[in-house]
DNA sequence: CTTCATGTAACTACATATGTTACAATTTGA
DNA sequence: TCAAATTGTAACATATGTAGTTACATGAAG
C-alpha cells in the first residue's frame, strides 16, 4: 500500500504518512519499497505484534495530557501534590500498556472480517 | 494567600493563577477577596475534597494526549482499531479517576506536615 | 529513460497553553 | 476621602508542538 493511499484512508498527508512508517520500518515492523508497485508491506507476525509493541515502535509519546508542572519542586505543597498524582498516573500507565500488550495485530484483523461481513450483510 | 503570591510558589503568572482559581471558585471550593488583605482562601472541608473533584472543577481537561485520530471513521480498519484503544483507554481513565477520587485534600495536607517535619529534622 | 514510489530536509500553518498588558471594580486602612 | 492593594476579565503576545506542504534526491520497474 503506498502512503498516498494510505493518507487518504486516514485523511493524513502522505508525507506524515512516511513519517511514521518510517518509525515502524526501523522497529522492523514494515518494509518500504521504492518505485513501480512499490509502497509498504507488513513484515512481522500478526498473530505476535500487539499494540504495546506499536507505542514502542513510534517512540513511546506521553501518554497522558495532564501531569506534574514541575517534576522538582522546592514547594512542599507541590510535592506531596506531585507524589500523589504520580502514583496515579503510574498506576493507570500500567493498566494501560498491559491492555495494549493484549491486542495483536491479528485480533485487530479479526474484528475488521468481522466488521467488513456485517456490513455487507447489512447492505443487502 | 493572593495570586502573586500563589504565581511565585508555582512559576506562574498570577493572571493565570486567578484564571485557573476562578473555576475552583465557581465550583465553591475556594473564595476570593479583593482590596487590601485580600487574596484566596480554602472554602471546603480539606477531609471531603478529593482530586476527582478538582478535575471536574476545573473542566475535566482531556486526561490522554493520545487517542483516536478520527472518532467516526469510514475505514473499517481504523474503526477496529478505534474499538479496541477505546475499550484500553476507558479502563485506565475509569482506574485514575478513582485513583484521584482516593486522595483527599486533607491527605495532602498529612503527606505536606510529614516532608514538613522531615526536612527540619534534616537540617538539624 | 520515463514514471512511480520512498526518504528526508526545510519550511509553513495551525491549535493550544501560557504569559503579558491594561484597566475596571472592589476593599481596606490611613 | 483618598491611596494602595487586590481580584476579574478582556485583549493581545509568545511559545510550543503537531501536522501539513514543498522540494528534491534516490531508487525500482516497466
Amino acid at each position: 500500500m503506498t502512503s498516498e493511499a494510505l493518507g487518504k484512508c486516514l485523511g493524513a498527508n502522505p508525507v506524515v504518512v512516511r513519517r511514521t512508517m518510517g518509525l515502524l520500518r526501523e522497529a522492523g515492523l514494515v518494509s518500504a519499497e521504492r518505485g513501480h508497485s512499490g509502497g509498504w508491506r507488513i513484515s512481522a507476525d500478526l498473530k505476535t505484534v500487539n499494540l504495546r509493541q506499536l507505542h514502542a515502535a513510534l517512540g513511546e509519546p506521553a501518554i497522558f495530557a495532564i501531569g506534574n508542572r514541575n517534576e522538582t519542586p522546592e514547594c512542599l505543597v507541590e510535592q506531596a501534590v506531585n507524589a500523589a498524582l504520580d502514583k496515579a498516573f503510574l498506576e493507570a500507565e500500567a493498566l494501560l500498556l498491559d491492555r495494549f500488550a493484549d491486542v495483536t495485530l491479528a485480533d485487530l484483523a479479526a474484528d475488521f472480517a468481522r466488521r467488513h461481513a456485517e456490513r455487507r450483510a447489512t447492505r443487502e
